[in-house]
RNA sequence: GGGCCGUUAACUCAGACGGUAGAGUAUCUGCCUUUUAAGCAGAGAGUCACUGGUUCGAAUCCAGUACGGCCCA
């Protein structure tokens, strides 16, 4: 794309132009004193004279976004971290080469200026300028200034240029680092010591998913990029960490759409002598401060529907959303050709190979799932589709678990957790003979986990909570795109290498 | 993986029926000392994503490829 054009062109010669007169085009010494959001709140709310009187001088640097030129003077606004603010420079008040230089600037330069405060006729706060230095000469153009930059393919693969021109897009960061900033409060608050284990695992384990494989030059060994911490947080239970977190990257060799990228972000927590139900309290208490502190309210709106995060939310059977929400008849869900047939008469597509337990999750995906809107805990998965979950002692089929659900996706998991080692064995067993018969996503078998659970595994539940899927929640946005800085793209094939 | 749609100037977009490629912003020149999508007058700017086909002639029709978007598995 950096191929010369008219206009990278004419910015070029201007560099140069810069660079016979001698001028530094990389200056390091330059130190604002202030920043845009800080005088505009400083000073907003003088009157014109109060201006006048003060005399206050600034000193500041920015990227220069608009300007506005008449023959012996110009406004223009610079943006720095914190927002805008106009500059006003006059060819009368500064020395010639000042102006010779201003001339000489194109949008998305970067400068530094100091001058004192004013307020224009129109009442807009502004600086005039007294000094002006080039911090870096910018030789692309930027988009325009109305419009923007709106094709998504450019601003994802441009995030930089996306974030320059686009406010929003970086309001939504600052909130997602807040949010996130949040969870880790809360969760600190309760006593949680924060963890890293493994990214790179000889086993990949703790959830049902392709891995990424990649390979160990010197130790000569196949690894897997983690598909989820779970395993080995429960080893620090184990170990003796009760309540522990870690909030970090997931990666799953996944298609990609609007609500999967192939690495993502997720919170995963345990805490021994909690159950799932403990969980589904907490999860209500966690979602809620979280959305109170950086949204400031409970009741939200996403994508043009309002959802409602007040406590409790609902928790209903799985079994029984399908039928109440899902519209399932009961004796559809009598054996797995009933559940089979009833798929089959409403044209859903299911895998004719699959169990009871995979089938019905699958029914509850279509028919349920999507109605979710305010969210609402399912419990009471099957066992089947559960291989690390505690079974319910009422009923061996089901276990003691849950899925939180909001605005028609899956947003949490949680489930109080296997400890019985022989148990876990047989369970893992059991994925293996489903992953002879072709379910690459079974779960593999962990000798060393089971030897964890052997040493004694206090009664504990865990969960994890998509952050990613939070965020957008949260921040109103339609795409995981949209709150990944970078999210995952084929190469660019018109951009050459160098 | 399947279906539908898109790709035209740096950006945002027009471009019936196949006949020399258009606008606004941005850039450049001139005028302009309180503008803010500043204004007025003028100018330059394009491998119409790529490859092939049909045709006297293709941005336009056809096929394939690349990238993207949306929907589905």
């Amino acid at each position: 794309m950096p191929e010369d054009n008219q206009l990278t062109a004419r910015r070029k010669e201007k560099v140069d132009i810069l660079k016979s007169a001698g001028l530094n085009l990389f200056p390091n010494d330059f130190k604002p004193q202030h920043r845009a959001a800080d005088v505009c709140a400083g000073f907003g709310d003088k009157t014109s004279q109060e201006l006048e009187e003060s005399l206050f001088q600034v000193k500041l640097a920015g990227r220069i976004m608009s300007r506005r030129d008449f023959g012996k003077a110009s406004f223009f606004h610079i943006q720095d971290d914190t927002g805008q603010i106009q500059a006003y420079i006059k060819k009368a008040d500064v020395p010639e080469q000042t102006f010779e230089l201003y001339r000489l600037l194109d949008l998305g330069d970067i400068v530094g200026l100091a001058g004192r405060v004013f307020k224009t006729k129109t009442g807009e706060l502004t600086i005039v300028v007294s000094e002006l230095k080039l911090l870096v000469k910018s030789v692309l153009p930027l988009p325009e200034k109305f419009h923007g930059l709106t094709d998504k393919e450019l601003r994802y693969r441009q995030r930089y240029l996306d974030l320059i021109v686009n406010k929003e897009v970086r309001d939504v960061f600052v909130t997602r680092n807040r949010i996130i900033a949040e969870v880790r409060n809360f969760l600190n608050d309760h006593g949680f010591l924060e963890v890293e284990t493994p990214m790179m695992q000889p086993i990949p384990g703790g959830a049902t998913a392709k891995p990424f494989k990649t390979f160990h030059n010197a130790l000569g060994m196949e690894l897997f990029l983690r598909i989820a911490p779970e395993l080995y947080l429960k080893r620090l239970v184990v170990g003796g960490f009760h309540r522990v977190y870690e909030l970090n990257r997931n990666f799953r060799n996944e298609g990609l759409s609007l609500q999967h990228n192939p690495e993502f972000t997720m919170l995963e927590f345990y805490q021994a002598f909690a159950t799932y139900e403990d969980l589904m309290s907490f999860t209500e208490d966690l979602v809620c401060r979280v959305a109170q502190k950086v949204i400031g309210r409970l009741v939200i709106t996403y994508q043009g529907k309002d959802v409602d995060l007040t406590p409790p939310w609902k928790r209903i059977p799985l079994v029984e959303a399908v039928q109440t929400i899902g519209g399932v008849p009961p004796e559809a869900l009598m054996d797995v050709a009933a559940l089979r047939r009833y798929a089959r008469d409403q044209a859903m597509a299911i895998n004719e190979t699959e169990g009871y337990g995979k089938t019905l999750a699958k029914i509850f995906d279509l028919a349920v799932e999507p109605r979710l809107i305010n969210p609402t805990f399912i419990t009471g998965y099957p066992t089947e589709i559960s291989p690390l979950a505690r079974k319910n002692e009422q009923n061996p089929e089901i276990t003691d678990r849950f899925e939180l659900f909001a605005v028609g996706r899956e947003m949490a998991n949680g489930f109080s957790e296997l400890n019985d080692p022989e148990d876990q064995r047989r369970r893992f067993e059991g994925q293996l003979e489903e992953f002879k018969a072709g379910d690459e996503e079974a779960h593999q078998m962990d000798e060393d986990y089971i030897r964890a659970l052997e040493y004694g595994l206090p009664p504990t539940a865990g969960e994890g909570i998509g952050i990613d899927r939070l965020v957008m929640l949260l921040t109103d946005s339609p795409s995981i795109r949209d709150v990944i800085l970078f999210p995952h793209m084929r190469p660019e094939t018109s951009l050459g290498q160098k």
